[in-house]
DNA sequence: GCGAACGTTCAGAAATTTCTGAAGACAGGG
DNA sequence: CCCTGTCTTCAGAAATTTCTGAACGTTCGC
């Protein structure tokens, strides 16, 4: 149940899973290793160690989920190390970040319907578009209704 | 306005931010080349044409584009070219596969929490897993209520 | 059945992404 | 101030993905 190599096992599967689901791989790695860490914060030694890699490709992986804002710097007073720590919100963070591919997509697809006259390109185009403008609005009062549900209702 | 060449920038920068988004290069442009086609269906004659790539790279891009569901195969009679159309619910469909991947992610996540014990690393994979299991549920219904809308209100 | 037109597969080439290791930057203690 | 431990950057190596071209099937008209 709790054994030390089915622990790593299954964070090093959910971490290619991640990579599967288009996430880069170091940078899912070191996210499964901050999800997976009993312990509150992780350096970038710890990660290094956990995940066998380099210090270069975890200071790679780091500033990626910290950009995507998974994870935070923590300065931490005695210690020459920076902390970092998984964030409480990284899952509703990640969703809203895919959306913000939506958006990118959204934007290229308004270019389209401009740059072609009326015809089944154009009605093709808008079509696309009111989908992803949809997706788009209703993407943040989705994630608030968890999080209201989650508080609303702490049982299952 | 309908210029030819704004009408392909267009379609290649829509394919070059799909692939931000995730999708392989040539099903992306495959896929945008279908979307700005004026004509209802093309042939793997027509794509390679478009696109300027060989012969077989078209047929993996519509091999993939096919299994994703995005077009069908248009079997006519006196041509011994084998024709393709985009689906009407191609992007409901784009929409749910990747929610397929979110499924893949979720397994990953419960195989997780088995994994664990009691803990920080236990609280934080529950967590993922509530989440993602409610994007799960939602999805389907957001989807219809989008083409419920569409149906019921034609106007924006 | 035969020939021609298409489509598919696959080994290898090309391009791209990812990782490393070494060099350098930066901060804090002494 | 320097020294040490830690993090970052970056050029190149390694791995992976993507594309092509040629050989092979398949199907249709004859």
């Amino acid at each position: 149940m709790t054994g030390e190599t089915e622990r790593r096992e299954a964070a090093e599967h959910l971490a290619l899973t991640l990579v599967g689901a288009g996430m880069q791989r170091m940078g899912a790695r070191a996210l499964a290793a901050f999800l997976f860490a009993e312990k509150d914060t992780l350096t970038a030694g710890d990660l290094a160690e956990e995940l066998g890699v380099s210090a270069g490709s975890v200071s790679g992986a780091i500033k990626m989920v910290a950009q995507m804002g998974l994870i935070e710097r923590i300065h931490v007073a005695g210690s020459r190390r920076e902390h970092f720590r998984m964030r409480d919100n990284a899952w509703t963070t990640l969703y809203s970040r895919q959306h913000s591919v939506v958006d990118d997509v959204l934007r290229a697809v308004e270019k389209g319907v401009d740059a072609v006259g009326p015809g089944r390109a154009h009605d093709r185009l808008e079509y696309m578009r009111d989908f992803y403008t949809f997706l788009l609005n209703e993407a943040p009062m989705l994630v608030e209704r968890f999080e209201r549900q989650r508080r609303g209702e702490p049982r299952s």
